[in-house]
DNA sequence: TTTTCTATTGGGGGATTCCCGTATTTTGGC
DNA sequence: GCCAAAATACGGGAATCCCCCAATAGAAAA
C-alpha cells in the first residue's frame, strides 16, 4: 500500500478529485467524494469523481440538506454503512435520483474530525452485491479510513493557514481566561483562580471580544473555538 | 482481517484490555494503550497493556501532565509517529523513565473524535530498528486506525454520562435562541427579534444549558458549536 | 532617551443575565 | 382518552457581567 502524499501535488482541487481517483482504483469503487466543512472559515470544500450531471442535479435540487449520509456521518464516529439507512425515506429519495444516473445505492462515509470542529467525510461507492460488498467491507475500511484521515488532513491545513492570517491572536493571557469561561467558570472563579482580581479577568475578556469582533462573551467564546483559539472546556 | 465486536464481550475493563493485546498480536507490538477523554462529562477512561509498575510510576510522576504524544496526538488529525516528537525535552523526561521500565521509544498514536468534543486516542509500540518500523507502518496504521474508531466508538456509547450527553437535542426554539447568542445578540435583542418577552428567552437558555450540561451560556454555546448544533456566527 | 503602544491590573455603577417562582400548550406513552 | 413530560411563555429579585474611568510595567518605535 502506498499513500500518495498529497501535499507534494501541485495543484488543489486537481490533486484532490485525482487522490479520489486513485482511491477508486485501488479498492474498485465506483466513486469516492470528499466533503470538509471548517466552521471557523465558514468554508466547504468539496471534491468528487462523479458526473457533472450528477453534481448538478445534487446541488440543484438541495440534496445535500437531506441527503442521510451526511447526517449520519456528521453525528457518528465509525464508517457509516449505507446499507444502515436504507428504510429512511430521504435515502430512497437521495438514491432514487442517484439511481437514475446510474449510481449505485452502496457505499460508506467516513467521518473525520480535526481538533477545531471541522469534519471530512470521505464516501465511496461500489455496484456489486451485498455479500460482495459485506466481503471486501473489512478489507478496505482501514485503508479507507487512513485516506480520509489523510485528505482531511491536508485540506484543513491549507486551508486554515491561509485563514490564519486572517484571524486574530490572543495574548497568552485573554485565551487563558476565555478558556476557562468555555469551561464554565464565572468571571469571579477565574479571578480566584488566577490569583487576580475579578475585575482584572473582565478587562481580558473585553480586550478578547475586541480582538474577536465579538458582540459578546458568548459570541467571542464561540468564535475562538470555531477558529481553534480554545477548545471547547 | 477480523475486527473483534467489543460489545459482544462480557466486561467492560476486561475486554478493552483484551482487545488491545489482540493488536498487539496481530501486528506483533510489544504495547498498546487506549486514552479516551471526555471534556463534557469530565470523565477519562484508560485501558493498558503495560506492566502495573509503569502504569504507577507514570501516574505517580504525573507523567500524563507532559507526555508530548497526548499533547502532540490531541491537536492533530493524523496519527502522531513518536519519532517526530524526539527532540522535545518533555519526550526524552518521559522515555528515559520509560527505558527504564523496558518499553520501547519507538511508537505511534492515533488521534480520534467523536462529534461531542470526545477524545480518544490509541497508541501502540514496538521495539524494532527504525528501518523496520518505518517499513511496517503503512501497513499497520489502517488498520490501527480502524482499531481506534472501533475502540472509541465502544467506550464513549458504553459510557452512561457520555451517553446522556451524546445525543443532546435541542428543541428548534432552543437551538433557533442558542444561534442569535452565538451571533452576539442580547436576551433582550432575542426577545423582540422573536416577538417574545425576554424573561422566556433565558428560560430556553436555561434549558439549552442544562441539555449541554453546561455552567453557563457562553459554555454552551462552545459546546453547541464544537457539537454542531449551532454554527458560530 | 523619549515616546508610544500594548499587556496587565484595579474600581464604580448601570445593564444584563441568572435563579426562583407560575401558567398554558404540545407531545408522547399507556 | 388520560396522564406525564416537555416545550412554550412570563415576572421579581439577586448575582453577574459589561462599560465607563484610571494606572503601571515592559516592549517597540522614534
Amino acid at each position: 500500500m502506498e499513500i500518495v502524499d498529497l501535499s507534494t501535488l501541485p495543484d488543489s482541487e486537481v490533486r484532490y478529485t485525482e487522490f479520489l481517483r486513485q482511491i477508486c482504483e485501488k479498492h474498485d469503487m465506483d466513486h469516492a467524494a470528499y466533503a470538509g466543512m471548517n466552521p471557523a472559515a465558514g468554508t466547504v470544500a468539496g471534491f468528487v469523481t462523479y458526473d457533472d450531471a450528477w453534481n448538478e442535479h445534487y446541488q440543484k435540487q438541495g440534496l445535500i440538506m437531506i441527503d442521510p449520509t451526511i447526517h449520519m456521518a456528521r453525528r457518528s464516529i465509525a464508517p457509516v454503512d449505507w446499507s444502515r439507512l436504507e428504510r429512511s425515506p430521504d435515502f430512497q429519495r437521495v438514491f432514487r435520483d442517484a439511481h437514475d444516473f446510474g449510481l449505485p445505492s452502496q457505499g460508506v462515509t467516513i467521518p473525520i474530525r480535526g481538533p477545531y470542529g471541522d469534519i471530512g467525510l470521505l464516501s465511496a461507492t461500489r455496484n456489486c452485491s451485498k455479500e460482495e460488498w459485506r466481503k471486501l467491507y473489512t478489507n478496505f475500511i482501514g485503508d479507507l479510513q487512513a485516506m480520509a484521515v489523510h485528505i482531511h488532513d491536508n485540506v484543513v491545513s491549507s486551508d486554515q493557514l491561509t485563514g490564519a492570517l486572517y484571524h486574530p491572536t490572543l495574548s497568552s493571557r485573554e485565551a487563558e481566561i476565555l478558556q476557562w469561561v468555555a469551561a464554565g467558570k464565572s468571571q469571579q472563579d477565574i479571578g480566584d483562580i488566577l490569583s487576580i482580581s475579578h475585575r482584572t479577568v473582565e478587562v481580558h475578556l473585553r480586550s478578547s471580544r475586541e480582538k474577536l469582533s465579538a458582540l459578546t462573551t458568548p459570541q467571542a467564546v464561540g468564535r475562538a473555538i470555531a477558529i481553534g483559539l480554545i477548545t471547547p472546556g
